[in-house]
DNA sequence: CTGTTAGCGCTTTCAG
DNA sequence: CTGAAAGCGCTAACAG
């Protein structure tokens, strides 16, 4: 019923494996053979069988990509620049690979499924995006199975994630600290002294490391850190939302605010309309990754912008064995201060 | 090397045969025998080796979701939607199936292409979502291609997009002209009637459904529809800036603008605030989705809500055959007018 | 440059 | 409920 590669063979007058080389253009064919073979190919309309072909060659043309939410721009744009580079020439069978999209949804569990559904389909290579879950046993879980698709052959690279240690992964790492202590030095630098801190959820690599620049830079500056001025919550914006709402309640005298990220930044800006404050007149409000809607916003959001696609890109190209892994293979990506509408001098008291 | 079935067949003394009944766990095995082979499986950390299970069952466990760019959110939402209804019990080897994302970047042959690609996989199912080019030859070897995958035994569900005749594709089609028209009525109710309007892409059949609601809605009205009001451009921010400026450009005296979706709203508000307007005091703005961000747009974007996470689980699910499709095979998702900030009576002139 | 020959690792009748 | 055996469709040496 269906066509396989044996009747193009019969059909084209050759081997078996001629047409096998023809279709994956890795070995030298005559001309007029090649074209007899894709008269036949293209006469039967056939098409390649890829579990056949990936059980006989022990590999597959599949890329995972993990990511925690695909709906999530952050996460969107990555995926988008990783998938645009690994394509194109190099692979077998035409060099078309496909991307698994993964989300975990940020559950290390979920994470450890999917990279073992990967391991099952002989993933070319995995891409790992966006922060980790800070868990002792799941965290070396993850390492292990990182350590078994790399010795099977798999490249793993993690994109703006953290480096895994006793890993071959690849790491391109964002400088979420260094980001976040610009951000915070930026709204000292303008005079504030009462900021609040609307922080991601807790054990998450990202947090930590953006609240860490954020008190580095309080440190540094001589500002009191007072814990009750961080509020954890999710990166989205409803967070945010309720964050500076019980930021007020904690602190009516805030004079500033820094996001987990943009879209928690937004959220925030939302509760604080809604109770009557200006942004940035009386109040200043700062997120992170600098996603296109945050350009939009009115004010218009300062920010750290991340180089999400570049990053990504450059994930993908590595994962594809197409551009040296960094020194040591880890990279650290920085961040670039955004300073636009959403932050000014503050109030007078 | 790697280990194999038949190793965990030999550790645990029971046939090669017995171990796949285990994981596939689709055939009585006695709960001794099988709390063996388990252990086994553990012990040996086996994963089984998809390419070879799909090869000799005919069928895989990978799901492919053509979108036209996974950044957008648009289709971030209806991926990760579709996506987190594929997995559960059901399929094969613990039912988790994997989503293989496609950007097809609107272009008809990288569409093809990723059908082929995913033919090749012997996906279990396919969604396409959002519109398509309408574009004679294209959408001829489109549908042929859809047909030959369904022949193949792939569930093809299309998601936001219009029916392909002489398909057996389901459809879940978007009612993009019953929103525009409600968008624009709302509009002319206000007392605007020098309405601009920024449409998608020509040749594209969300941007032609959109188009007609909207001028379905001024000849309702008997409100002349000047050509010279409509100009094209892409899906995104970008266009949308620009087309307002030419907008303007074209008629100063515009009092209300429709824009292609949520994110060409945005960016004509952008223009229109940098040329001095102001939205809504000077002229009105509506978009179409509503996406996330929308509602945090300043002013919030009167828009119409597209069940985007709806229409994405729906498909989902009857992709993976756990929901009847509709009666006739095609059910039309309409939209949700949003009255919100960015829409008022127009000025006095 | 091309053909022959073995498998790749799993599923699935068909018996028992 | 379990085992034996026959492929699934392709690739990759190895010869020629």
């Amino acid at each position: 019923m269906t066509v396989t590669l044996a009747d193009v063979a019969a059909r084209a007058q050759v081997s078996p494996a001629t047409v096998s080389r023809v279709l994956n253009g890795n070995y030298p064919v005559a001309a007029s053979t090649r074209e007899r073979v894709l008269k036949a190919v293209d006469e039967l309309d056939y098409v390649l069988n890829g579990p056949a072909s990936a059980l006989a060659a022990a590999t597959s043309d599949l890329v995972g990509i993990l990511v925690n939410d695909i709906a999530d721009p952050f996460f969107g744009i990555m995926a988008s620049a990783i998938q645009s580079e690994i394509g194109g020439p190099g692979g077998r069978a035409g060099g078309e690979r496909l991307a698994v999209v993964c989300n975990t949804g940020g559950s290390p569990e979920r994470e450890l499924t999917y990279l073992t559904l990967l391991q099952r389909q002989r993933a070319a290579a995995v891409v790992l995006t966006g922060g980790a879950v800070e868990n002792e046993p799941h965290a070396e879980a993850v390492a292990a199975k990182l350590r078994k698709l790399t010795e099977a052959g798999t490249r793993v690279v993690l994109c703006g994630r953290a480096p895994t240690p006793d890993t071959r992964a690849i790491a391109l790492a964002f400088d979420n600290r260094g980001g976040a202590r610009q951000l915070t030095e930026h709204l000292i630098g303008l005079g504030h002294r009462r900021l609040g801190c609307i922080a991601g959820p807790r054990e998450h690599t990202t947090t930590r490391h953006r609240l860490e620049g954020h008190r580095e830079a309080l440190a540094a500056a001589g500002v009191e850190d007072d814990p009750r001025r961080t509020v954890h919550g999710h990166y989205d914006r409803r967070s945010g939302y309720e964050a500076a709402l019980e930021l007020l309640r904690r602190d009516p005298d805030l004079t500033a605010i820094v996001a987990a990220n943009d879209s928690v930044a937004l959220g925030a800006c939302a509760a604080l309309r809604e109770s009557g404050l200006r942004v940035p007149g009386d109040i200043s409000v700062a997120g992170f990754d600098d996603l296109p809607f945050s350009i939009d916003a009115v004010p218009s959001l300062t920010t750290v912008r991340l180089p999400l696609a570049e990053a990504g890109a450059r994930a993908g190209r590595i994962a594809m064995g197409r551009e040296e892994p960094p020194p040591g293979g880890i990279a650290t990506v920085r961040g670039e201060l955004m300073v636009r509408g959403s932050s000014g001098v503050p109030r007078v008291q």
